[in-house]
DNA sequence: AAAGCAATTGAATAATTATACAAATGGGAA
DNA sequence: TTCCCATTTGTATAATTATTCAATTGCTTT
């Protein structure tokens, strides 16, 4: 079940929370969080996750996870964060529910960030359904929802 | 002489133009251009411009340059905008002339970027000195404060 | 359940990038 | 100039990362 999902999460968790560089080092975070598996394939999921490798003034180069934070401008942005209203799971699905008419404009920021972590979304007028990943828990798909939309941080109850 | 200053600049502007994913493609690139030398060489010269090599969805991942232009925020840096008068050059020495005032707050913009290009800067109140590297012509310092400061695109004259 | 197919993974290895070390180069200071 | 010292560079090699290929795993369909 649920493997590479598992260890696609606990790498983002890892790379966001830790300064790494390189595919060892990360190796053996993995580890110990006793995830256990080769270099070949971190290789494959440093690829998938398009994890970048920026210069840092400490340990030369480090890893950085891509801007899920889109390119789309701030004004868009903000006008979405002001018709959120509510988000709620039920089993895995997420439903976030708008002020009448938002829902479009918010499901569209996230399409564009294209999350692994959410399959897909389908919006109605105020409501928003968010399909997540297998193995995906609703703890994931908040913390990436907050790094697409940052005004909403706070505004989510976890 | 000034080669080494020669190589940083063509290689700044090469990644600046070209889309590159290895030290070997960059090589090739210099070759054609005159510019001979090993990929040891280009390796520590990557590493001192602190290129980062970031996802891209054709190549898998390209050479980047760093954002010349800091995470200073936004206002100052418009601020500091407003106040630019003109920029000259003697012999290859820069000159910037600003409201009174704002040489400060300018140079602070400049020397937080820190690019290699320029060794300091010195402010009075209405004048900035501008202290290039070996070899570094005004073309290279204008094109390097436009990054730094975008908002003065146009108001610098070749 | 068995067969078929696509996705995932590891082991081995290729490709790429970084570095140790020695040689060369470029200024100053005497 | 000559000596000294620091910087830069190439060669060879180490370290790191990507990929090939075969094996395994997971589903779907029959």
């Amino acid at each position: 079940m649920g493997s590479r999902t598992e260890r696609l999460l606990a790498i983002k968790r890892l790379i966001a929370n830790h300064t790494i560089s390189s595919q060892e080092e990360l190796l053996a975070l993995l580890e110990a969080d006793g995830l256990h598996f080769t270099q070949a394939t971190l290789s494959r999921d440093l690829k998938f996750l398009k994890v970048n490798k920026i210069s840092d003034p400490e340990k030369g180069y480090v890893y950085e996870l891509p801007d899920q934070h889109a390119p789309v401008n701030e004004v868009a942005e903000s006008y979405a964060a002001q018709g959120f209203i509510s988000l709620q799971f039920a089993n895995n699905l997420g439903v976030i529910k708008t002020r009448p008419g938002y829902a479009p404009s918010i499901a569209a920021l996230i399409d564009q960030s294209n999350p692994f972590e959410i399959v897909g979304t389908i919006a109605g007028d105020d409501t928003i359904l968010i399909i997540p990943n297998d193995a995906v828990k609703p703890q994931d798909v908040i913390h990436c929802l907050v790094l697409i939309i940052p005004e909403l941080k706070g505004k989510l109850t976890k």
